[in-house]
DNA sequence: TATTGTTATACTCTATAACTATA
DNA sequence: TATAGTTATAGAGTATAACAATA
């Protein structure tokens, strides 16, 4: 069937609809190979969970921030946050501050145990995005850029 | 936090890592907001699932096709492929015939009612990736096409 | 009343492996 | 022995809503 390559494929000429040219499409499968790909990285390695890993690179990016945040700007809704927060807690990776001017709200924060799991992910992300990027041109890597900027945003 | 305007937000400064530049995360939210978008459209128009979209798009792309070779081609395990045919099938909109040549296997195709199922999806499908590609350059959206390309093969 | 965050429930999804039947 | 496809099992993930505490 050779999806990959279009002009060698067999008899969809019949013209309507490719899914291979289907932007969703395309873009779940690049999901799955790169997100997906990384997932399976720290999953083995740390024991994480996607929702975990974005919190806690969330938390080293952002000191002092809130559950109610990281949900808002990172897609992930409030039972996946509090559940990773839950269990970076219980893990030691993270400390979680009652706000005293709001009490139903804590400020969340990286413990030293934190911040060395996370010096250690950070290359490990870093590599990995190399080598995916290593294989785009620099035009194309600034493209997708964009494209998550404006397509992202709404 | 305004993860969305990096050169707003308050202390990520400390350097290291952004997740919001990561390319496996920035790839994970573009699916989340596109597939997953266009799959709420089509699951609650006509009750399909991802895999089983996906199926249904490539027997009419592909007509006799075997299962083996959607689940090659579209990213999709053997059991998800079984079990979309299987309801594909109890459907109606699509028939199975076991290739004598190798009983293993069956050829599948659309049914009358499932290419109307497919020519009622096709427009669905153009007008959602419109909306999004009109949102992007044309350099943008060719930079995706090829992005694309280089990373899902191989 | 509204909001932050937690918990419970049920449901879906999927990874794994066992299995059937063919080859 | 190997392959196409199905089914069983169990575990993970998630949507929903109810809930507690606070505002």
């Amino acid at each position: 069937m050779r999806a990959t390559k279009p002009e060698t494929a067999a008899p969809a000429s019949h013209g309507t609809f490719r899914l291979e040219d289907f932007l969703p499409y395309q873009l779940a499968v690049l999901a799955d190979i790169t997100s997906a790909g990384f997932a399976r990285v720290y999953e083995e390695r740390f024991g994480l969970s996607i929702p975990e890993w974005r919190v806690l690179a969330t938390i080293a990016e952002v000191p002092r921030v809130r559950a109610k945040e990281i949900g808002a700007a990172r897609h992930l809704p409030k039972t996946a946050v509090s559940r990773a927060v839950a269990s970076l807690r219980r893990r030691g990776v993270i400390k979680v501050d009652v706000n005293r001017a709001d009490k139903r709200e804590s400020f969340l924060s990286l413990t030293p145990k934190g911040r060395d799991l996370h010096a250690q992910l950070v290359p490990l992300a870093l590599d990995y995005a190399r080598t995916l990027t290593n294989r785009l041109s620099p035009q194309e890597r600034l493209a997708l850029q964009s494209a998550y900027e404006r397509l992202a945003n709404d």
